[in-house]
DNA sequence: GACTGTGAAGCCATTCACAGCT
DNA sequence: AGCTGTGAATGGCTTCACAGTC
């Protein structure tokens, strides 16, 4: 196993890989081909050795793989094979949903606090949780050890919600604005852009009727 | 112009630099060159002017892009410049954000039917819908002309809702399940994953403290 | 015989660099 | 002078094909 540098398309699929691996352990399958594991997510079995030999060699030659085992790797590979607390920034719909979303749970996930500059949110529950005003973001982060926060606020809000969740000392943030951010260098940041697929979508519905 | 077959990364570009152009067409801005859009979204100049080069010449050489025409030609190519009516599968707390997310609204979607096989959420109104049993699909989609559906059910539920969509015309499906769907050739076919960013950050997490 | 692991080949997307236009 | 549009070069991901192992 050499450590070069790993494709974000890799990561991607080995979280695919990981949650089928899940399904097929579910069910009480014990062993798995690439070729099985390829049909089972849409993708090829060479894609499917190819991605998992970054990590190491975890199958066995004419067999396949176990697949409790080499779920426990995608899982470890992936950091969550121990759980994550995070913190979320806006209490409004899809904040309110983010919270309540079990995959996110399911996956090692677990929102520890919320928090609104909204006079009307703070104090709300969303399940067990009540909806702080972001002064307390900064305690809540260092009692519960949190590196990574979530921000679903209106886009003009972002900046300025990325630069506080930076100050209170989170390594990494995904955003659900539909804006750029600038983060330092040191902080990791992804955006999730919740209308790109279906526009994916309809792009290519209109292509049809050429 | 040629066209040639566009990357789905173009198109996925493409939707960012649209929701950017609204932005500065808000702000007034008339004129933008393909490096502020660069570093409005985080990408290079050469990509962005390589993206539109896919579908036509939309710039003045010494000077930039006009930011309402070319606002317009990207909600243009991404079929969005009329309004999509939606019909959504699952009316749990993942379904019912998705009902009320403004995202899709300001982008030309509207959920015009939410389906469900639970009796305890049927009858249950999401805004001013209603929430109807999977009977009443058909009959909605002929109604509205339905073309694309969200599926935002449980896992083991998918395949059977995307196979009764396809039956009853759908011609594309948003899938929000974390499972693979099989579907005919025709029918347009993206799967949502909520947690993989997730996982990027935590794997990236990960490799900072070796 | 079956399936993994992997170097090599092929392919596709991004970046470069400059001609062309205003 | 400044910025677009684009062929050429680069870089990187995916697919192929087969040697290695059970």
């Amino acid at each position: 196993m050499k450590t070069l540098k790993v494709p974000e398309a890799t990561i991607t699929r080995l979280s695919v890989y990981s949650r089928f691996l899940e399904q097929l352990d579910r069910r009480g399958i014990v062993t798995v081909s690439s070729g099985e594991i390829a049909k089972g997510v849409g993708a090829g079995p060479a894609q499917v050795r190819k991605d998992l030999a970054y990590f190491g060699e975890f199958g066995t030659r004419g067999v396949g793989y176990n697949v409790k085992d080499l779920m426990r790797y995608t899982l470890k590979i992936l950091g969550i094979d121990e759980s994550w607390p995070l913190v979320l920034v806006g209490a409004g719909n899809l904040g309110f949903a983010l919270c309540n979303y079990k995959g996110f749970n399911e996956r090692g996930f677990s929102v520890v606090g919320v928090f609104d500059n909204d006079i009307n949110k703070i104090g709300k529950k969303i399940l067990d949780l009540e909806v702080y005003p972001l002064e307390n973001m900064r305690e809540v982060i260092a009692r519960h050890n949190v590196k990574i926060g979530i921000i679903a606020v209106p886009s003009d809000a972002a900046q300025e919600v990325a630069g506080l969740m930076v100050k209170n000392g989170l390594q990494a943030i995904l955003n659900y604005a539909p804006v750029a951010i600038n983060v330092p260098e040191s902080i990791e940041i992804r955006n999730v852009d919740m209308s790109v697929k279906l526009e994916i979508l309809t792009f290519n519905l209109g292509k049809k009727d050429l």
